[in-house]
DNA sequence: AGCCGTTATATGGATATGCGTATAACGGAG
DNA sequence: CTCCGTTATACGCATATCCATATAACGGCT
C-alpha cells in the first residue's frame, strides 16, 4: 500500500543569495540548444516566455560569461544559442545529478520501508 | 569578486507528491526531542506553532509508526516526546545529507570558479 | 516597405504559502 | 476546583510566486 516513493534532490547552485543554476535552469538549457530559441524551449516546458527569459537572465548574470547568447530579428524572427560554458555547465550539473541520485537511492530503499 | 557560493541540497522524501521528511522537519524533530514540547521546537525555530504541528502531523500521516507524540494536559499543560522511529528517521537522514554534501564539494569549487 | 517570429520588458492578477489570531480540550498542580 | 501551558484546529490576511497579457524593437525575407 505504499505510494509513489522517493528522494527529492534538487541540486540549486546559489551564489549570493540568487539563485544560478538548478533543475529547471540546466532542463531549459537543454531546450534552447536543441531549439534555438527561448520562446520554443519555454513552450515546449509549458513555462511562460517571461519567466523562461528570466531564469535566462538570472543565468548569465550570475556567470562571469554568459551561458546563453540571444538577438531579436532575424529571418527566425530572432534565437538563442547556449555557449560552449553553458554546455560545460549543463554537461557538469548531470554528472552531478546523476551522482547524488545514486548515493541516494539507497536510502531511499531504507526510508520507505518505514513509510505507510 | 564573488559573494558566498553554495550548492544547496535539501533532500526531500516524497511519498505521493506529499513531503514526508525534509530539512525543515528534521531539524524541527530535533528539537522537539531537546525541548519536549512542539511549541517550544517552534519558538527555536521561530516558526508559528501551526505550521509546526502541520509538518509534525504530515510525518505522523506518513510514516508507519508515529515520529512523534504528543498529549495535552499535564503537569506542564502537555508535550511532545520523539519515539524511537523518529530517532532512527533524524539519524539517517543526517548521514544522508552529510554523504551528499561530500559528492557535492567538488562540484562546488568547479561551479564557483565560472561564477562572477 | 511590410511581414513575421523572436527578444526584451512592464504590469496586473491569480494562486499558493505561511502567519497571526482565536478557541476548545486536556490534565496535573496548588 | 481553578490555574496554567500545551495540544489540536479553524479562519482570514499578508506576502511571494508565477502567469497571462500587452507593447516595442529588431532584422532577414519577400
Amino acid at each position: 500500500m505504499k505510494g509513489p516513493v522517493a528522494i527529492d534532490l534538487k541540486p540549486r547552485l546559489v551564489k549570493g543569495g540568487e539563485r544560478a543554476l538548478g533543475p529547471g535552469k540546466a532542463d531549459l538549457l537543454d531546450l534552447i540548444e536543441s531549439t534555438g530559441s527561448i520562446s520554443a524551449a519555454a513552450r515546449k516546458l509549458n513555462m511562460s516566455y517571461s519567466r523562461a527569459w528570466a531564469l535566462v537572465d538570472a543565468m548569465n548574470r550570475a556567470f562571469k560569461t554568459p551561458l546563453v547568447e540571444a538577438a531579436p530579428g532575424g529571418k527566425a524572427g530572432g534565437g538563442a544559442r547556449v555557449t560552449e560554458t553553458g554546455r560545460i555547465v549543463v554537461k557538469r550539473y548531470r554528472v552531478l545529478q546523476a551522482r547524488l541520485d545514486k548515493h541516494a537511492a539507497p536510502f531511499l530503499e531504507e526510508f520507505a520501508a518505514l513509510l505507510k
